[in-house]
DNA sequence: TACGTTTCTGAAAACCTTTTCGGTCGACCG
DNA sequence: CGGTCGACCGAAAAGGTTTTCAGAAACGTA
């Protein structure tokens, strides 16, 4: 029977069919091609030669029910249409090597039934480990502690102190950032950020003014000025401040959103940026970071890596046992020409 | 043995466990759970109920085994972090019962060989079948005709007619924004766009200058602008467009990015938008669409649905037998607030 | 009572691979 | 030459499910 087009052609080639061309049985090729002792070389290579020419590859499913190790994980996320979910994912992706390990990718949409819904799903098709990942970095809901393979959860840590949860330094980020324009000789340093409710604004916010206070300097304005995650805050945010506090000459703004509106309206009036003042962004939004202008400076909060590590642990955890508590990434500053030093 | 914290509890339940329970076998157990018909009410109650006791899930490692259908389908990507196979992905996701199929997201990064790794292991995996999304709309090398599951491709077209694509449709986007301006009343209308080397820049640039014949107009500019996929090259072209041609009325941008070039520098130019110059830009990507100021006009790919056309076709397409062929998903138009009727 | 029918149940094969364990064969030693 | 040993190979079980087919039970009919 032909293969015509994706129609399925007959059979599938298996181990049964190798052992036949190569004259040996299953057994032994198993064997052969396993990489096991017990096999002469030149039977080996008959049996290689044998699969090559078939083009045989093992049934996965087979293999897994037998070692009980399915080779997969489950990747369940909360906001695939946002940017945070993807490079913890391709960070997951490149840690297990991806002939080991395939990821089952389920986006729950924020909905809690269909999440129930999917890790039914996932553990019926017997993943070996479990990845969660959230839409923003606040505690979210454990999946429970009596599931039987291991969970890290990513950039949302759990509420249960005994799971593994993985999340980026946002207080550490908050002083990178500052550190940066301190270091840039800036001394009326303002901070503009997104909504109260987030942990994220308010860490980045506690980091920031706590470098500040070992400066011996206060923020700009008097206060961090919070509002909502967007463009239009940013704009807006950006007029009052420099109406209040027309001296400032440097802003940190809480996302690269917010810092293209800041640079929108610094530049409406006329404060050129960096030599008057320097912006400093957050996320490394690329496509909103790269092309403003100037291009941004900001704080890249590592995700990749922390997918990575997400991976690792989950890795480690699968036949051994996980870790607890929170861990948390450190993130790292792109310079770009939207900071300098002074004068 | 007590499950603590991620490590396995035991033995996962059987079929066989629940079969004990009930006091019936297997075959009959496996009978009840799937509503045949060959057993009585009161014995699959009894089932039914002793399947819940134990919470048993069935090993679909097992039923794919048997049934010679895993369950599952690959999406083999090129550009994750791009923003394309993202919403492809999702339309995929929901067009596939999540109970029923699961997806693999595999991202080769634009690399071959990685590509021809990952597509050994998910047919290792016996995947159903397949889903191959592409970086740019432009012609991609196919997989090659004798797979043994269907194959869709999605975005970017197999260069195998023999193979079933599904794109978006370029022409009649750009005729989409177009005949817009064009209902609007203007009648100076400019085409400015990216890199040429792209197939749906030439594309949607036809179908803008079809319409645009059709009304019996020129481009303003006399040509189309292209240039590059960028806000810098909006801004260049934005600048050089309003020297040369200072009556024009509205701006087609070959994609949202360019399109906050244009409207950056029309700002600065003191052109009013929408009164005196309308914009509109191609690909609804939100965050810098909504965000833009005015709020931009845009055309939408409608990329899930697209997503979802493809599972559907490759849903269709497992066990029967594929189409084949480039099938085209129409835009849809995003109107927001840059662009208005004329006066 | 004998027999045919219908309805339900269970044994067993099948899916494909890995792994254990016993067996064969030749070589080597005493 | 008998025995031991090592190297290599194959038979068979296992993993969890579905499906086929034969058998059992219950019931109605002649």
């Amino acid at each position: 029977m032909e293969s015509t087009n994706g129609t399925a052609t007959g059979r599938a080639v298996t181990l049964r069919d190798v052992a036949r061309l190569a004259g040996v049985s299953v057994a032994t090729a198993s064997k052969a091609l396993n990489g096991k002792q017990q096999v002469r070389a030149e039977t080996r290579a008959r049996v290689v030669q044998a699969a090559e020419q078939l083009s045989f590859s093992p049934n996965t499913l087979a293999q897994g029910l037998i070692t009980q190790r399915s080779g997969t994980v489950g990747l369940l996320t909360s906001d695939l249409e946002g940017r945070f979910s993807i490079p913890i994912l391709m960070g997951a992706e490149d840690a297990f090597g991806s002939d080991q390990t395939s990821v089952f990718l389920c986006d729950a949409r924020g909905d809690t039934i269909r999440e129930r819904h999917h890790l039914r799903a996932l553990l019926s098709r017997r993943v070996d480990g479990l990845i969660v990942v959230g839409a923003r970095p606040d505690t979210r809901p454990s999946l429970g502690r009596d599931l039987p393979v291991p969970v890290v959860y990513a950039y949302s840590p759990s509420d249960d102190p005994a799971d593994l949860s993985l999340v980026t330094d946002n207080v550490d980020g908050g002083r990178l950032a500052v550190d940066h324009l301190i270091r840039c000789g800036r001394r009326r340093i303002a901070h503009i950020t997104g909504d109260p409710g987030y942990s994220a604004a308010q860490d980045r916010a506690r980091g920031a003014q706590a470098r500040l206070a070992e400066a011996g300097l206060e923020l700009a304005g008097g206060e961090v000025w919070f509002g909502m995650w967007s463009e239009a805050w940013g704009r807006g945010a950006t007029r009052l401040l420099l109406d209040r506090c027309p001296d400032v000459d440097a802003i940190f703004a809480g996302s690269d959103e917010i810092a293209r509106g800041v640079l929108d309206v610094l530049h409406e009036a006329g404060r050129d940026v960096p030599s008057q003042v320097a912006v400093i962004g957050y996320d490394n939004w690329t496509i909103l970071a790269a092309n403003a202008r100037p291009p941004l400076t900001t704080v890249d909060m590592n995700l990749e890596e922390l997918g990575r590590i997400a991976a690792q642990r989950l890795f480690a955890a699968i036949g051994g046992t996980l870790g607890t508590g929170v861990e948390t990434v450190p993130g790292r500053l792109i310079t770009r020409e939207s900071t300098a030093p002074l004068g």
